[in-house]
DNA sequence: TAGCTTCATAGCAAAATGCTATACAAGCGG
DNA sequence: CCGCTTGTATAGCATTTTGCTATGAAGCTA
């Protein structure tokens, strides 16, 4: 016994609307269309869906309940015309970003939040990704965004990336640590104290390769690592341990004050965080929004930190 | 931007069954049909729908989020289905059950209760009615089951009357009073004690009326009236006043020992309780399985009553 | 009972839906 | 890398459904 969709939202409108004439109307229909589809109905249904012979229209217990689910059906068709206005618009949908775990931890979330205060019906799946899960992932239509720090531009075409700010790392220590009251640091000051290593294959790990070099130790002494960016901060403030970050990281939980920077000159990765994202991929308008709110948001930011760094030789 | 909802539904069932032969197949169409289906609604939309050149189908976020709203549109119309395959078996939709109060009370919303632990998808919606209020209620499809005691079959045409018990009244008193001591009760022992008073216009009022004929007294000492059945029990167990009930009222109470019948002969009422129904009227399966059961209970209970009065010869 | 309002039916044109047959494209194994 | 398999899109056609206007029938109200 299969019943016709339309017929049972025709049904629901005349019910609601109090008679065939107005609940046509009410879709945009004259009566005699409609007066034909609820005898279809009617004829499909075998039973009568209207007390006959009685003006203004009743429906029996049946009509009732058949127009009950008339009317979700309108609910999900006009939902779903929703859908289509708000995805166009950027007001609806979903967003799906992948990121690098600390930027991710420390300002993609904030603005996340902010972005949402703004669209409300804009839905935000984050997840944590490094570059090479991240192409695949926007490659199969698993994200639309990627947040990541990216040096030498060579992902060939189809993939596009805004810079949103120069990559710059930092050494990270609690306020109070022994070192920061060193006038002129120098490198084995630095190596006699244990260090948090970042999750490995993180653009963060191959920086910390770097500092080594430059420093001419072979290794470190490593106790903790594999953590998130909460993690690690719980962890630096309650040790003498360091840990490289990156400046805007440690900058975004300037307020918090557990974590502050080594006044300590370390090698620059050639790099910058930005937001990746296929040219040739689906339209997403939500997406863009979001991604133009981020690019805001850390443009603000690099005027905010410039100001702070005017004011004061922050870090020491 | 109003969509097709036979479109959506089959946008539900690819994604559901992960490829567009399959999602035919589930909804018993060829495999072009839905095709073309699909294109429609893309080309309707505006916005890709799947992600193209991919095997297996893959589809976008818009189009989860239509197919969310087809899903639901199929279950609405699997479940309207289903309310007409209930509706004509008479396992589902809604009963409506006026009666005299005190039987409600005392017998019918019991078998309600069994009925529903038999046919749990069936809805009953009570009210208490007389004769009059019920007649009109029948005719204007406001219920389709009445519960009343009627004297002369005088209704009409259009309307059918299933006896279900002969109407026997009794005078009621709380266990242990005064009355029930006495030998052979005469009409002025009863005077002397208030009566409590049963709603106006209803059958057990006339029924007051003959017994004050009988007594040959013109008025009783009434203090309380206008109570439901369990108000008139509980103000019967405080006090020594008297009530004229049905017998069954009191014997259905007969486990709670809190009323009991007063072994005193009263004129009784030529009239039967029984199921009143349209005979024209619109076909209800589900509230014919209510009156079945209703009459069997009552068939039932007839044979306990005869057992009962064998066994003890019961009230005094 | 007359008149008004509202629903049902008739008849027709246009659109949608379904089918079969066939072309096309993506993955996969040799 | 090529052909094979599998699954999707397109073409063409018959049928059904849906919409409209015009008109008839039926309740309600005065």
């Amino acid at each position: 016994m299969k019943l016709n969709e339309r017929h049972l939202m025709q049904l629901a409108a005349v019910l609601d609307a109090g008679g065939v004439s107005e609940g046509a109307a009410m879709l945009g229909l004259t009566q005699p269309a409609v007066s034909r589809s609820l005898a279809m109905l009617e004829a499909r249904v075998g039973e009568p869906l209207f007390v006959k012979g009685r003006r203004p229209l009743q429906a029996t217990q049946l009509g009732f309940q058949l127009a009950a689910q008339g009317r979700t059906i309108i609910t999900a068709s006009r939902k779903a015309s929703d859908a289509v206005q708000g995805f166009m618009k950027g007001t609806k949908g979903v967003v799906r970003v992948g990121g690098v775990p600390f930027f991710m931890d420390a300002m993609i979330s904030r603005m996340i939040g902010e972005f949402q205060n703004l669209e409300p019906e804009v839905t935000v799946q984050q997840s944590y990704l490094n570059l090479p899960e991240m192409v695949a992932a926007l490659e199969g239509n698993q994200i639309e965004l990627g947040i990541v720090p990216i040096g030498v531009l060579d992902l060939g075409p189809g993939f596009e990336f805004t810079e949103i700010l120069p990559g710059r790392n930092i050494v990270a220590c609690r306020p109070g640590h022994s070192l920061l009251r060193n006038r002129r640091l120098r490198a084995h000051d630095l190596t006699s104290f244990p260090w948090v290593a970042p999750l490995p294959g993180s653009p963060l790990m191959s920086d910390l390769q770097m500092i080594l070099m430059s420093i001419g130790m072979s290794d470190l002494n490593i106790r903790y690592s594999g953590g998130s960016l909460m993690s690690v901060i719980n962890y630096l403030a309650e040790t003498d341990a360091l840990a490289v970050l990156p400046f805007s990281v440690v900058f975004a939980q300037r307020k918090e004050n557990r974590v502050t920077v080594l006044p300590y000159e370390i090698p620059q990765p050639n790099r910058s965080l930005g937001i990746l994202r296929r040219v040739g991929g689906l339209r997403a308008p939500a997406a863009e929004r979001f991604a133009a709110h981020v690019t805001t948001s850390f443009e603000n930011l690099r005027h905010i930190i410039k100001r702070h760094e005017n004011a004061v030789v922050w870090g020491r």
